[in-house]
RNA sequence: GGUCGCGUGGCCGAGCGGUUAGGCAGAGGUCUGCAAAACCUUGUACAGCAGUUCGAAUCUGCUCGCGACCUCCA
Protein backbone atom coordinates (compact mmCIF):
# COMPACT_ATOMS: atom_id res chain seq x y z
CA UNK A 1 0.00 0.00 0.00
CA UNK A 2 1.82 3.14 -1.16
CA UNK A 3 -0.46 4.96 1.17
CA UNK A 4 0.76 4.99 4.75
CA UNK A 5 -1.36 5.44 7.43
CA UNK A 6 -0.30 8.28 10.16
CA UNK A 7 -2.08 8.75 13.27
CA UNK A 8 -1.53 11.15 16.18
CA UNK A 9 -0.54 8.94 18.84
CA UNK A 10 -1.31 10.90 22.49
CA UNK A 11 1.63 9.28 24.19
CA UNK A 12 4.18 11.52 21.78
CA UNK A 13 1.77 14.09 20.78
CA UNK A 14 2.73 13.70 17.24
CA UNK A 15 1.46 11.67 14.23
CA UNK A 16 2.84 8.71 13.49
CA UNK A 17 3.04 6.16 10.84
CA UNK A 18 0.92 3.29 11.83
CA UNK A 19 2.57 0.47 12.18
CA UNK A 20 0.74 -2.74 13.52
CA UNK A 21 2.94 -4.87 15.96
CA UNK A 22 1.95 -8.46 14.48
CA UNK A 23 0.83 -7.39 10.71
CA UNK A 24 -1.71 -8.12 9.23
CA UNK A 25 -3.36 -8.55 12.96
CA UNK A 26 -4.29 -5.01 14.67
CA UNK A 27 -5.86 -5.08 18.37
CA UNK A 28 -8.41 -2.02 18.80
CA UNK A 29 -9.58 -1.67 22.15
CA UNK A 30 -12.14 1.27 22.84
CA UNK A 31 -13.78 2.60 26.11
CA UNK A 32 -17.54 1.74 25.58
CA UNK A 33 -20.27 3.33 27.47
CA UNK A 34 -21.57 3.05 30.81
CA UNK A 35 -25.02 2.16 30.59
CA UNK A 36 -26.81 4.13 33.03
CA UNK A 37 -28.62 6.49 30.76
CA UNK A 38 -29.41 7.62 26.99
CA UNK A 39 -26.10 7.44 24.22
CA UNK A 40 -26.18 11.00 23.39
CA UNK A 41 -24.63 13.07 20.83
CA UNK A 42 -21.10 13.33 22.43
CA UNK A 43 -21.06 9.18 23.04
CA UNK A 44 -21.76 8.80 18.71
CA UNK A 45 -18.09 11.01 17.85
CA UNK A 46 -16.04 7.92 19.29
CA UNK A 47 -17.88 5.00 17.87
CA UNK A 48 -18.11 6.88 14.59
CA UNK A 49 -14.51 7.95 14.66
CA UNK A 50 -13.13 4.37 15.72
CA UNK A 51 -16.07 2.80 12.99
CA UNK A 52 -14.47 4.93 10.14
CA UNK A 53 -10.90 3.67 11.21
CA UNK A 54 -11.76 -0.17 11.77
CA UNK A 55 -13.41 0.34 8.07
CA UNK A 56 -10.57 1.82 6.60
CA UNK A 57 -7.96 -0.63 8.23
CA UNK A 58 -9.59 -3.34 6.92
CA UNK A 59 -9.84 -1.77 3.84
CA UNK A 60 -6.25 -1.77 3.57
CA UNK A 61 -5.91 -5.32 4.21
CA UNK A 62 -5.86 -5.49 8.47
CA UNK A 63 -7.45 -7.94 10.18
CA UNK A 64 -8.62 -6.03 12.74
CA UNK A 65 -10.11 -7.42 16.61
CA UNK A 66 -12.10 -4.23 17.48
CA UNK A 67 -13.17 -4.47 21.13
CA UNK A 68 -15.40 -2.40 22.92
CA UNK A 69 -16.90 -2.16 26.36
CA UNK A 70 -20.27 -2.22 28.07
CA UNK A 71 -19.62 -0.81 31.57
CA UNK A 72 -21.83 -1.88 33.77
CA UNK A 73 -20.69 -2.29 37.35
CA UNK A 74 -21.53 1.39 38.78
CA UNK A 75 -18.97 3.45 39.80
CA UNK A 76 -18.60 5.94 42.28
CA UNK A 77 -20.85 9.46 42.11
CA UNK A 78 -19.13 12.08 44.05
CA UNK A 79 -21.67 14.74 43.74
CA UNK A 80 -24.50 15.19 45.88
CA UNK A 81 -25.27 11.96 46.47
CA UNK A 82 -22.60 10.92 48.45
CA UNK A 83 -21.23 8.47 46.07
CA UNK A 84 -23.79 6.29 44.90
CA UNK A 85 -23.52 3.42 42.91
CA UNK A 86 -25.11 5.51 39.42
CA UNK A 87 -26.43 2.29 38.40
CA UNK A 88 -27.83 1.20 41.73
CA UNK A 89 -29.06 4.65 42.15
CA UNK A 90 -30.97 4.67 39.17
CA UNK A 91 -32.66 1.51 39.91
CA UNK A 92 -33.72 2.87 43.09
CA UNK A 93 -35.37 5.35 41.71
CA UNK A 94 -37.14 3.40 38.85
CA UNK A 95 -37.89 0.36 40.98
CA UNK A 96 -36.03 -1.76 38.77
CA UNK A 97 -33.34 -4.36 39.29
CA UNK A 98 -29.79 -2.68 38.25
CA UNK A 99 -29.55 -5.33 35.48
CA UNK A 100 -32.58 -4.28 34.10
CA UNK A 101 -31.37 -0.81 33.94
CA UNK A 102 -28.18 -2.22 32.46
CA UNK A 103 -30.40 -3.96 29.63
CA UNK A 104 -32.88 -1.37 28.68
CA UNK A 105 -29.66 1.00 28.04
CA UNK A 106 -27.39 -1.29 26.45
CA UNK A 107 -30.28 -2.16 23.78
CA UNK A 108 -31.13 1.20 23.76
CA UNK A 109 -27.26 1.94 22.94
CA UNK A 110 -26.81 -0.83 20.47
CA UNK A 111 -30.07 0.95 18.62
CA UNK A 112 -28.38 3.88 18.10
CA UNK A 113 -25.34 2.92 17.29
CA UNK A 114 -26.85 0.19 14.59
CA UNK A 115 -28.73 3.22 13.38
CA UNK A 116 -25.58 5.26 13.03
CA UNK A 117 -24.64 2.49 10.77
CA UNK A 118 -21.85 1.20 13.05
CA UNK A 119 -20.44 -2.09 12.77
CA UNK A 120 -20.61 -3.76 15.95
CA UNK A 121 -17.23 -4.30 17.10
CA UNK A 122 -16.20 -8.06 17.15
CA UNK A 123 -16.65 -8.56 20.77
CA UNK A 124 -18.00 -6.60 22.75
CA UNK A 125 -17.24 -7.75 26.73
CA UNK A 126 -19.03 -6.52 29.72
CA UNK A 127 -17.67 -5.70 33.04
CA UNK A 128 -19.77 -7.81 34.94
CA UNK A 129 -19.24 -10.49 32.99
CA UNK A 130 -15.14 -10.26 33.86
CA UNK A 131 -15.50 -9.64 37.76
CA UNK A 132 -12.78 -12.59 37.95
CA UNK A 133 -10.35 -11.56 35.58
CA UNK A 134 -10.27 -8.57 37.31
CA UNK A 135 -9.76 -9.73 41.02
CA UNK A 136 -6.95 -12.15 39.62
CA UNK A 137 -5.30 -9.01 37.73
CA UNK A 138 -5.64 -6.49 41.33
CA UNK A 139 -3.88 -9.70 43.07
CA UNK A 140 -1.38 -9.69 40.78
CA UNK A 141 -0.73 -6.02 41.02
CA UNK A 142 -0.57 -6.73 44.85
CA UNK A 143 1.56 -9.80 44.62
CA UNK A 144 3.86 -7.41 42.69
CA UNK A 145 4.03 -4.51 45.62
CA UNK A 146 1.89 -2.01 43.65
CA UNK A 147 -0.89 -1.95 45.49
CA UNK A 148 -2.21 -2.88 48.99
CA UNK A 149 -5.68 -3.13 50.82
CA UNK A 150 -6.80 -1.16 53.30
CA UNK A 151 -10.23 -1.41 55.04
CA UNK A 152 -11.64 -3.91 52.81
CA UNK A 153 -10.71 -2.06 49.64
CA UNK A 154 -7.06 -2.24 47.31
CA UNK A 155 -5.96 0.98 46.25
CA UNK A 156 -2.73 1.37 43.24
CA UNK A 157 0.45 2.49 45.08
CA UNK A 158 1.04 5.33 42.87
CA UNK A 159 4.38 6.28 44.82
CA UNK A 160 6.10 3.26 45.06
CA UNK A 161 4.87 2.25 41.20
CA UNK A 162 6.52 5.90 40.28
CA UNK A 163 10.03 4.97 41.40
CA UNK A 164 10.52 2.83 38.24
CA UNK A 165 7.83 3.99 36.20
CA UNK A 166 6.69 7.17 35.13
CA UNK A 167 2.94 7.85 35.92
CA UNK A 168 1.70 10.66 34.17
CA UNK A 169 3.11 10.34 31.20
CA UNK A 170 0.74 9.88 28.78
CA UNK A 171 -1.64 12.76 30.43
CA UNK A 172 1.14 15.06 31.05
CA UNK A 173 0.88 14.79 34.76
CA UNK A 174 3.57 15.62 37.66
CA UNK A 175 3.56 12.67 40.01
CA UNK A 176 4.46 15.91 42.78
CA UNK A 177 1.60 17.68 41.91
CA UNK A 178 -0.69 14.56 42.13
CA UNK A 179 0.81 13.73 44.98
CA UNK A 180 0.01 17.02 47.11
CA UNK A 181 -3.37 16.75 45.83
CA UNK A 182 -3.21 19.40 43.47
CA UNK A 183 -5.92 21.81 42.72
CA UNK A 184 -7.17 24.34 45.25
CA UNK A 185 -10.66 22.86 45.06
CA UNK A 186 -10.15 19.24 44.96
CA UNK A 187 -13.22 17.98 46.67
CA UNK A 188 -13.22 15.74 49.77
CA UNK A 189 -13.49 12.12 48.47
CA UNK A 190 -15.16 9.31 50.23
CA UNK A 191 -12.56 7.20 51.37
CA UNK A 192 -9.75 9.43 50.81
CA UNK A 193 -8.55 8.42 54.39
CA UNK A 194 -8.26 4.82 53.38
CA UNK A 195 -5.70 6.06 50.73
CA UNK A 196 -1.42 5.86 52.07
CA UNK A 197 -1.61 8.53 49.51
CA UNK A 198 -4.21 10.83 47.73
CA UNK A 199 -2.92 10.20 44.10
CA UNK A 200 -3.49 6.48 44.79
CA UNK A 201 -6.75 5.58 43.25
CA UNK A 202 -9.14 2.10 43.75
CA UNK A 203 -9.00 -0.98 42.33
CA UNK A 204 -11.46 -2.69 44.43
CA UNK A 205 -14.00 -0.78 46.35
CA UNK A 206 -15.72 -2.19 49.50
CA UNK A 207 -19.45 -1.38 49.03
CA UNK A 208 -21.43 -0.25 51.76
CA UNK A 209 -24.57 -1.88 52.73
CA UNK A 210 -26.97 -0.22 50.61
CA UNK A 211 -24.72 -0.49 47.45
CA UNK A 212 -26.61 -3.38 45.59
CA UNK A 213 -24.51 -4.45 42.64
CA UNK A 214 -21.43 -6.44 44.53
CA UNK A 215 -19.76 -9.24 43.99
CA UNK A 216 -17.33 -11.14 46.49
CA UNK A 217 -13.81 -10.59 46.55
CA UNK A 218 -10.54 -11.57 48.64
CA UNK A 219 -10.93 -8.34 50.22
CA UNK A 220 -14.58 -7.77 50.57
CA UNK A 221 -17.69 -7.67 49.22
CA UNK A 222 -17.53 -4.66 46.62
CA UNK A 223 -17.48 -4.19 42.87
CA UNK A 224 -14.01 -2.84 41.18
CA UNK A 225 -12.46 0.01 40.29
CA UNK A 226 -13.39 2.01 37.69
CA UNK A 227 -10.15 1.47 35.46
CA UNK A 228 -9.50 -1.91 36.02
CA UNK A 229 -11.99 -3.23 34.17
CA UNK A 230 -10.75 -1.96 30.61
CA UNK A 231 -7.44 -3.05 31.79
CA UNK A 232 -8.18 -6.69 32.28
CA UNK A 233 -10.72 -7.12 29.47
CA UNK A 234 -8.24 -5.69 26.75
CA UNK A 235 -5.39 -8.04 28.12
CA UNK A 236 -7.89 -11.10 27.76
CA UNK A 237 -8.91 -10.40 24.20
CA UNK A 238 -6.29 -8.30 22.89
CA UNK A 239 -2.71 -9.68 25.09
CA UNK A 240 -0.60 -8.08 26.78
CA UNK A 241 0.32 -5.48 24.52
CA UNK A 242 -1.85 -4.54 21.66
CA UNK A 243 -2.19 -1.65 18.90
CA UNK A 244 -4.37 1.11 19.69
CA UNK A 245 -6.57 1.72 22.22
CA UNK A 246 -9.10 4.64 22.07
CA UNK A 247 -11.83 6.87 23.41
CA UNK A 248 -12.44 10.71 24.25
CA UNK A 249 -10.25 13.20 25.34
CA UNK A 250 -11.87 13.31 28.90
CA UNK A 251 -10.70 9.79 29.63
CA UNK A 252 -6.81 10.58 29.16
CA UNK A 253 -6.89 11.14 32.57
CA UNK A 254 -7.11 9.74 35.38
CA UNK A 255 -9.00 7.06 33.42
CA UNK A 256 -6.24 5.90 30.63
CA UNK A 257 -3.00 6.95 32.66
CA UNK A 258 -4.87 4.38 35.25
CA UNK A 259 -4.74 1.70 32.66
CA UNK A 260 -1.21 1.89 31.97
CA UNK A 261 -0.41 1.57 35.51
CA UNK A 262 -2.67 -0.98 36.22
CA UNK A 263 -1.26 -3.20 33.30
CA UNK A 264 2.66 -2.22 33.75
CA UNK A 265 1.93 -2.91 37.34
CA UNK A 266 0.57 -6.37 36.97
CA UNK A 267 2.93 -7.97 33.65
CA UNK A 268 5.34 -4.91 33.75
CA UNK A 269 4.29 -4.36 29.66
CA UNK A 270 3.13 -1.25 28.73
CA UNK A 271 -0.38 -2.30 26.92
CA UNK A 272 -0.68 0.46 24.22
CA UNK A 273 1.54 1.27 21.55
CA UNK A 274 -1.02 3.64 20.17
CA UNK A 275 -3.24 5.87 22.43
CA UNK A 276 -5.69 7.76 20.13
CA UNK A 277 -8.37 10.36 21.64
CA UNK A 278 -10.81 11.96 20.02
CA UNK A 279 -12.05 15.69 21.14
CA UNK A 280 -15.45 16.71 22.98
CA UNK A 281 -18.91 18.19 21.33
CA UNK A 282 -19.79 21.10 22.73
CA UNK A 283 -22.85 22.74 23.07
CA UNK A 284 -23.02 26.78 23.19
CA UNK A 285 -18.99 26.25 23.44
CA UNK A 286 -19.21 23.78 26.45
CA UNK A 287 -18.27 20.33 26.42
CA UNK A 288 -21.37 17.96 26.42
CA UNK A 289 -21.75 15.86 29.10
CA UNK A 290 -23.47 13.64 31.30
CA UNK A 291 -22.88 15.44 34.73
CA UNK A 292 -23.35 19.27 33.03
CA UNK A 293 -26.66 17.97 32.16
CA UNK A 294 -26.46 19.92 28.56
CA UNK A 295 -26.79 16.73 26.52
CA UNK A 296 -28.87 15.87 23.74
CA UNK A 297 -29.91 12.14 23.28
CA UNK A 298 -29.24 10.29 19.81
CA UNK A 299 -32.93 9.28 20.01
CA UNK A 300 -34.03 13.20 20.93
CA UNK A 301 -32.14 13.84 17.28
CA UNK A 302 -33.30 10.82 15.78
CA UNK A 303 -36.83 12.99 16.54
CA UNK A 304 -36.44 16.25 17.35
CA UNK A 305 -38.11 15.81 20.82
CA UNK A 306 -35.99 18.38 22.38
CA UNK A 307 -36.40 21.88 22.84
CA UNK A 308 -33.27 22.97 21.78
CA UNK A 309 -33.71 21.36 18.10
CA UNK A 310 -35.61 23.33 15.19
CA UNK A 311 -36.06 19.89 13.34
CA UNK A 312 -35.11 15.91 13.43
CA UNK A 313 -31.81 14.76 12.30
CA UNK A 314 -31.59 11.45 10.74
CA UNK A 315 -28.52 9.19 11.82
CA UNK A 316 -26.65 9.81 8.41
CA UNK A 317 -26.78 13.41 9.12
CA UNK A 318 -25.56 13.18 12.31
CA UNK A 319 -23.00 10.95 11.36
CA UNK A 320 -21.70 13.09 8.05
CA UNK A 321 -21.94 16.17 10.91
CA UNK A 322 -19.40 14.52 12.97
CA UNK A 323 -17.23 13.47 10.22
CA UNK A 324 -16.86 17.00 8.39
CA UNK A 325 -14.77 17.84 11.18
CA UNK A 326 -11.39 16.02 12.37
CA UNK A 327 -11.59 13.78 15.51
CA UNK A 328 -9.27 15.94 17.41
CA UNK A 329 -10.96 18.94 17.06
CA UNK A 330 -13.81 20.19 19.12
CA UNK A 331 -17.30 20.00 17.34
CA UNK A 332 -19.92 22.88 18.19
CA UNK A 333 -23.29 21.81 18.42
CA UNK A 334 -26.05 24.22 16.29
CA UNK A 335 -29.12 23.38 14.35
CA UNK A 336 -27.38 25.51 11.29
CA UNK A 337 -24.47 23.13 11.09
CA UNK A 338 -26.32 20.01 11.81
CA UNK A 339 -28.84 21.64 8.66
CA UNK A 340 -26.05 22.64 6.52
CA UNK A 341 -24.87 18.95 7.10
CA UNK A 342 -28.20 17.25 5.87
CA UNK A 343 -27.63 18.97 2.61
CA UNK A 344 -24.41 18.66 1.89
CA UNK A 345 -24.71 14.87 2.51
CA UNK A 346 -27.58 14.42 0.49
CA UNK A 347 -26.26 16.35 -2.25
CA UNK A 348 -23.21 13.99 -2.04
CA UNK A 349 -25.51 10.83 -1.83
CA UNK A 350 -27.97 12.17 -4.64
CA UNK A 351 -24.26 12.71 -6.89
CA UNK A 352 -23.33 9.19 -6.38
CA UNK A 353 -26.58 7.82 -7.14
CA UNK A 354 -25.94 9.55 -10.43
CA UNK A 355 -23.00 7.98 -11.24
CA UNK A 356 -25.49 5.03 -13.23
CA UNK A 357 -26.86 7.57 -15.46
CA UNK A 358 -23.95 9.14 -16.78
CA UNK A 359 -23.00 8.69 -20.44
CA UNK A 360 -19.66 8.03 -21.41
CA UNK A 361 -17.49 10.29 -23.71
CA UNK A 362 -14.02 9.90 -25.71
CA UNK A 363 -12.38 12.19 -23.51
CA UNK A 364 -12.64 13.47 -20.14
CA UNK A 365 -12.60 17.01 -18.66
CA UNK A 366 -11.84 16.42 -15.41
CA UNK A 367 -8.99 14.54 -13.18
CA UNK A 368 -11.02 11.74 -11.95
CA UNK A 369 -8.06 9.54 -10.23
CA UNK A 370 -7.01 12.83 -8.35
CA UNK A 371 -9.83 12.48 -6.73
CA UNK A 372 -9.49 8.70 -5.21
CA UNK A 373 -5.87 10.02 -4.60
CA UNK A 374 -6.72 12.80 -2.77
CA UNK A 375 -9.37 11.44 -0.58
CA UNK A 376 -6.73 8.50 0.41
CA UNK A 377 -4.39 11.05 1.37
CA UNK A 378 -6.73 13.06 3.71
CA UNK A 379 -7.60 9.06 5.35
CA UNK A 380 -3.63 8.74 5.68
CA UNK A 381 -3.39 11.62 7.11
CA UNK A 382 -4.87 11.58 10.74
CA UNK A 383 -8.19 9.98 9.00
CA UNK A 384 -8.77 13.38 7.68
CA UNK A 385 -12.59 12.25 7.05
CA UNK A 386 -13.32 16.70 6.58
CA UNK A 387 -10.43 16.68 3.92
CA UNK A 388 -11.71 13.57 2.48
CA UNK A 389 -15.00 14.86 1.96
CA UNK A 390 -14.21 17.98 0.28
CA UNK A 391 -12.74 15.80 -2.41
CA UNK A 392 -16.02 13.52 -2.46
CA UNK A 393 -17.28 17.10 -3.64
CA UNK A 394 -15.47 17.92 -6.50
CA UNK A 395 -16.28 14.39 -7.40
CA UNK A 396 -20.20 16.00 -7.01
CA UNK A 397 -19.16 18.40 -9.05
CA UNK A 398 -17.99 16.41 -11.65
CA UNK A 399 -20.79 14.11 -11.56
CA UNK A 400 -23.41 16.30 -11.47
CA UNK A 401 -21.95 18.67 -14.78
CA UNK A 402 -21.50 15.10 -16.69
CA UNK A 403 -25.36 14.70 -16.28
CA UNK A 404 -26.07 18.28 -17.48
CA UNK A 405 -23.47 17.32 -20.24
CA UNK A 406 -21.00 20.40 -19.59
CA UNK A 407 -18.65 17.90 -19.16
CA UNK A 408 -17.38 14.66 -20.19
CA UNK A 409 -15.45 11.58 -19.05
CA UNK A 410 -14.73 8.15 -20.51
CA UNK A 411 -16.51 4.97 -19.48
CA UNK A 412 -13.55 4.28 -17.68
CA UNK A 413 -13.47 7.15 -15.93
CA UNK A 414 -17.41 6.61 -15.46
CA UNK A 415 -16.20 3.53 -13.77
CA UNK A 416 -13.62 4.77 -11.45
CA UNK A 417 -15.44 7.43 -10.34
CA UNK A 418 -18.35 5.43 -9.47
CA UNK A 419 -16.15 3.39 -7.46
CA UNK A 420 -14.38 5.83 -5.84
CA UNK A 421 -17.67 7.10 -4.54
CA UNK A 422 -19.05 4.00 -3.42
CA UNK A 423 -15.84 3.11 -1.43
CA UNK A 424 -15.46 6.46 0.05
CA UNK A 425 -18.86 7.41 0.94
CA UNK A 426 -20.40 4.45 1.60
CA UNK A 427 -17.50 1.88 2.58
CA UNK A 428 -15.30 4.13 4.37
CA UNK A 429 -17.26 6.80 5.78
CA UNK A 430 -20.08 4.43 6.63
CA UNK A 431 -23.26 6.76 4.96
CA UNK A 432 -26.16 4.71 3.26
CA UNK A 433 -28.88 5.74 1.67
CA UNK A 434 -32.34 7.03 3.66
CA UNK A 435 -34.43 7.15 1.02
CA UNK A 436 -37.43 4.78 1.28
CA UNK A 437 -37.13 2.14 -1.28
CA UNK A 438 -40.09 2.50 -3.38
CA UNK A 439 -41.83 -0.55 -3.94
CA UNK A 440 -43.88 -1.69 -7.76
CA UNK A 441 -47.27 -0.54 -6.52
CA UNK A 442 -46.21 2.82 -5.70
CA UNK A 443 -43.67 3.38 -8.30
CA UNK A 444 -46.77 2.50 -10.70
CA UNK A 445 -49.27 5.37 -9.06
CA UNK A 446 -46.29 8.05 -9.13
CA UNK A 447 -45.94 6.80 -13.10
CA UNK A 448 -49.70 7.16 -13.39
CA UNK A 449 -49.78 10.85 -11.78
CA UNK A 450 -46.51 12.20 -13.30
CA UNK A 451 -48.30 10.89 -16.94
CA UNK A 452 -51.19 12.83 -16.56
CA UNK A 453 -49.07 15.91 -15.23
CA UNK A 454 -47.25 15.60 -18.23
CA UNK A 455 -50.37 15.84 -20.45
CA UNK A 456 -52.00 18.50 -18.78
CA UNK A 457 -47.91 20.61 -19.16
CA UNK A 458 -48.24 19.06 -22.65
CA UNK A 459 -52.09 20.59 -23.12
CA UNK A 460 -50.50 24.04 -20.97
CA UNK A 461 -52.50 23.21 -18.40
CA UNK A 462 -50.22 24.06 -15.66
CA UNK A 463 -53.21 24.79 -13.24
CA UNK A 464 -53.41 21.24 -13.04
CA UNK A 465 -49.72 19.68 -13.80
CA UNK A 466 -48.60 22.19 -10.91
CA UNK A 467 -51.80 20.88 -8.33
CA UNK A 468 -50.54 17.60 -9.16
CA UNK A 469 -46.63 18.88 -8.26
CA UNK A 470 -47.59 20.93 -5.29
CA UNK A 471 -49.59 18.37 -3.63
CA UNK A 472 -47.19 15.59 -3.77
CA UNK A 473 -44.68 17.97 -2.22
CA UNK A 474 -47.00 18.44 0.47
CA UNK A 475 -46.63 14.28 0.78
CA UNK A 476 -42.79 14.98 0.93
CA UNK A 477 -42.40 13.68 -2.58
CA UNK A 478 -39.69 15.92 -4.39
CA UNK A 479 -40.55 16.30 -8.16
CA UNK A 480 -38.14 17.42 -10.73
CA UNK A 481 -38.44 17.71 -14.50
CA UNK A 482 -35.46 16.72 -16.59
CA UNK A 483 -34.75 16.55 -20.66
CA UNK A 484 -36.33 13.20 -21.06
CA UNK A 485 -38.83 12.57 -18.33
CA UNK A 486 -39.66 13.26 -14.12
CA UNK A 487 -37.96 12.14 -11.70
CA UNK A 488 -39.46 11.75 -8.09
CA UNK A 489 -38.27 10.79 -5.10
CA UNK A 490 -39.56 10.06 -1.51
CA UNK A 491 -37.72 11.85 1.74
C1' G B 1 -3.48 27.21 40.97
C1' G B 2 -1.15 23.17 37.57
C1' U B 3 -1.18 20.74 32.61
C1' C B 4 -3.02 20.98 27.68
C1' G B 5 -5.73 23.12 23.73
C1' C B 6 -8.54 26.67 21.00
C1' G B 7 -9.92 31.74 18.85
C1' U B 8 -10.57 31.41 10.68
C1' G B 9 -15.27 35.25 6.03
C1' G B 10 -23.14 35.33 7.68
C1' C B 11 -22.95 29.95 9.97
C1' C B 12 -20.26 25.19 10.37
C1' G B 13 -15.48 23.70 9.48
C1' A B 14 -10.25 22.33 6.99
C1' G B 15 -5.44 24.35 7.15
C1' C B 16 0.94 22.65 10.08
C1' G B 17 5.62 28.96 5.90
C1' G B 18 4.48 30.50 -0.35
C1' U B 19 -0.57 27.50 -4.34
C1' U B 20 -8.88 27.66 -4.50
C1' A B 21 -10.19 23.79 1.30
C1' G B 22 -15.14 22.09 1.45
C1' G B 23 -20.35 22.34 3.02
C1' C B 24 -24.54 25.59 4.22
C1' A B 25 -26.53 30.41 3.58
C1' G B 26 -26.37 35.18 0.39
C1' A B 27 -25.83 37.78 -4.60
C1' G B 28 -25.72 37.50 -10.05
C1' G B 29 -26.18 34.33 -14.34
C1' U B 30 -27.50 29.68 -17.47
C1' C B 31 -31.51 26.12 -17.97
C1' U B 32 -37.04 26.04 -17.08
C1' G B 33 -44.18 27.57 -18.60
C1' C B 34 -43.11 28.03 -13.38
C1' A B 35 -40.66 25.29 -9.69
C1' A B 36 -36.96 21.98 -8.06
C1' A B 37 -32.23 20.32 -9.09
C1' A B 38 -27.77 21.17 -11.43
C1' C B 39 -23.87 24.15 -13.54
C1' C B 40 -21.00 28.99 -13.88
C1' U B 41 -19.46 33.61 -11.41
C1' U B 42 -19.07 36.13 -6.70
C1' G B 43 -17.93 38.43 -1.43
C1' U B 44 -15.08 41.90 3.51
C1' A B 45 -11.52 35.56 7.01
C1' C B 46 -7.67 34.27 9.73
C1' A B 47 -8.84 37.70 18.18
C1' G B 48 -5.12 41.95 19.08
C1' C B 49 -0.03 43.79 19.28
C1' A B 50 5.05 43.06 18.28
C1' G B 51 8.87 39.93 16.22
C1' U B 52 11.50 36.03 12.96
C1' U B 53 11.43 35.44 7.48
C1' C B 54 12.15 37.20 0.71
C1' G B 55 7.23 35.59 2.33
C1' A B 56 2.88 33.88 8.26
C1' A B 57 -3.75 32.09 9.26
C1' U B 58 0.50 28.79 9.70
C1' C B 59 6.88 29.95 13.68
C1' U B 60 8.23 33.15 18.47
C1' G B 61 6.76 36.50 22.48
C1' C B 62 3.13 39.31 24.94
C1' U B 63 -2.15 40.77 25.61
C1' C B 64 -7.36 39.62 25.49
C1' G B 65 -11.24 35.90 25.19
C1' C B 66 -12.93 30.69 25.45
C1' G B 67 -12.54 25.64 26.70
C1' A B 68 -10.73 20.57 28.39
C1' C B 69 -8.46 17.72 32.27
C1' C B 70 -6.88 17.82 37.46
C1' U B 71 -13.78 14.48 40.47
C1' C B 72 -18.06 10.38 37.38
C1' C B 73 -18.12 11.79 32.09
C1' A B 74 -17.21 9.70 24.90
Amino acid sequence: MNHPLHITNSLSRQKEQFIPLNSPFVGLYVCGPTVYGEAHLGHARPYITFDVLTRYMQHLGYKVRYVRNITDVGHLENDADEGEDKIAKKARLEQLEPMEIVELYTNSFHDSMRALNNMPPGIEPRASGHIIEQIAMVNQIIANGYAYESNGSVYFDVINYSKSNDYGKLSGRIIEDLIAGAGSERRELEGQEEKRNPADFALWKKASPEHIMRWPSPWSDGFPGWHIECSAMSMKYLGETFDIHGGGMDLLFPHHESEIAQSKGSCGKAPVKYWMHNNMITINGQKMGKSLGNFITLRELFTGEHKLLTQSYSPMTIRFFIMQAHYRSTLDFSNEGLQAAEKGMNKLLAAAALTSKLKPSTTSTSDVKGVRENAYAALNDDLNTAIAISHLFEGVRIINSVYAGTEQLTADDIAHLTETMNLFAYQLLGLKDEIEASGDELDGVMQLLLSLRADAKSKKDFATSDRIRDELIKLNFTIKDEKDGTIWTKS
